[in-house]
DNA sequence: ATATCCCGCCACAAT
DNA sequence: ATTGTGGCGGGATAT
């Protein structure tokens, strides 16, 4: 498997500045949906793809298996999956939900429920572009799912595939189907996914470590335009908002996906007019002359035509937007929504404060929980500085966990 | 400095 | 043993 890399001449690319925005895992899965998405594919072949899009083998695994959990492809056998594509996703998240509902009420004696829609608190809006930010309620749904799998004494075998970028994405995708809450910080989600569970201990620098894989993750599911980043107005720390169904909550037929202009991704970041990756040994070894990284040379013969996404460059600012390499089924679209749900939210504190009083009699649970009032906490201090006119509900039952 | 996240070593699983 | 998978985190880029 090792690449052997051919770092030597390729005139092109002579002094072009080395740019990892052109080998990106979002921009990866789009040249690799492009390739395959048509009517006469039905099978992948791991090592087609990465011939063809110019990439080590390693970096296929990465997309394939947040494809995979997703539904967009289905393993079939050893280097071989089944292109399933787009129509896929709907059925796959539908399944994803029920899953999560299912883990989540499992959990033998008590049940928690998933509360409805509540809080979203409107800070006040500096440019008025992001419009909320709030602590999601998704915790509790990815709480408790995350505790059901914590819980279970895992062989050391499974711990590794707790450990998947496959799982870890079905987690993160169902922290947004299980609440309505539509966005979820970068912070929230690396301590709710995988459970943080250990003692209280070295969790510090292992957390950047996951976030590491949720980058990953957000990347990808980014390029199929099922999430979008975002980030938290005021503090500006990233987040990230579900896109993936519109509208209708579920029944197939509701459920479509967002098509915005497949090319941008996250909030801007270029594009390269050519294909990922494709060695191009950096430093470490032979460290680079100087300060210039070496070039990244591509390997011409195949990769020519994944350029066309190149192409939608067309950058929609709120009104139109294209669609991006796939065509979607009822492609539904939903770009310029600067602002939701401008509607109240009906302080439900109080209930989601009994949902949640039966105490864990498991220790990893409750430690989790414990995390999640911490961010809460935080928030809510962070929340009531600002606009002093909070409901004194939040105050009140927050007191409670603390 | 902090946020992103590419790259590829190498452990582990499958053949 | 060989080959396929894919954690994992060092450290380079982007902001």
């Amino acid at each position: 498997m090792a690449s052997l890399p051919p770092p030597f001449l390729d005139s092109g690319c002579r002094h072009h500045t080395y740019s990892r925005k052109q080998k990106s895992l979002g921009l990866l899965c789009s040249n690799f949906v492009s390739l395959y998405d048509r009517d006469d594919v039905e099978s992948v072949g791991l090592d087609d793809a990465a011939r063809r899009l110019g990439v080590e083998r390693r970096r296929i695994y990465d997309i394939v298996n947040v494809l995979e959990s997703v539904g967009v492809l289905a393993r079939k056998a050893k280097n071989r999956y089944s292109w399933i594509g787009f129509s896929g996703i709907p059925k796959a998240l539908d399944e994803l939900k029920e899953e999560a509902l299912r883990e989540i009420s499992g959990t033998d004696g008590q049940c928690v429920k998933v509360l409805e829609d509540e809080d979203e608190v409107k800070l006040s809006d500096q440019n008025g572009n992001f419009g909320d930010y709030k602590p999601s309620p998704a915790a509790v749904g990815a709480a408790s799912s995350l505790c059901s799998v914590a819980c279970k004494a895992r062989s050391v075998t499974d711990n590794r595939r707790e450990k998947s970028l496959g799982l870890l994405t079905q987690n993160f995708v169902k922290l947004f189907l299980t609440t309505n809450a539509d966005t979820v910080s970068l912070d929230e989600a690396a301590r709710l996914l995988l459970g943080d569970g250990h003692d209280s201990s070295q969790m510090r620098n292992n957390n950047a470590a996951k976030v590491r894989r949720l980058y990953d993750i957000a990347n990808v599911l980014s390029s199929m335009n099922l999430i979008e980043k975002t980030q938290q107005l005021e503090t500006r720390k990233p987040a990230f908002r579900w896109l993936g169904t519109k509208g209708k909550p579920k029944a197939d037929t509701g459920v479509t996906v967002a098509i915005p202009p497949a090319t941008k991704q996250w909030n801007k970041r270029a594009f390269g007019n050519d294909i990922t990756n494709v060695d191009h040994k950096r430093s470490k070894l032979n460290p680079p002359l100087d300060k210039k990284p070496s070039k990244a040379c591509l390997r011409s013969d195949d990769l020519k035509e994944c350029n066309l996404t190149a192409q939608k460059q067309l950058q929609s600012s709120k009104g139109s937007y294209v669609f991006g390499p796939f065509r979607p089924a009822g492609a539904t679209k939903r770009i310029g929504d600067v602002e939701e749900k401008g509607g109240n939210k009906v302080q439900d504190w109080e209930s989601l404060a009994s949902s949640f009083r039966p105490q864990y009699h498991n220790q990893a649970l409750s430690e989790l929980f414990a995390h999640y009032m911490e961010a809460w906490k935080s928030w809510y201090v962070e929340v009531t500085q600002g606009s002093s006119n909070l409901q004194q509900p939040c105050k009140s039952v927050i007191n409670q966990f603390l």
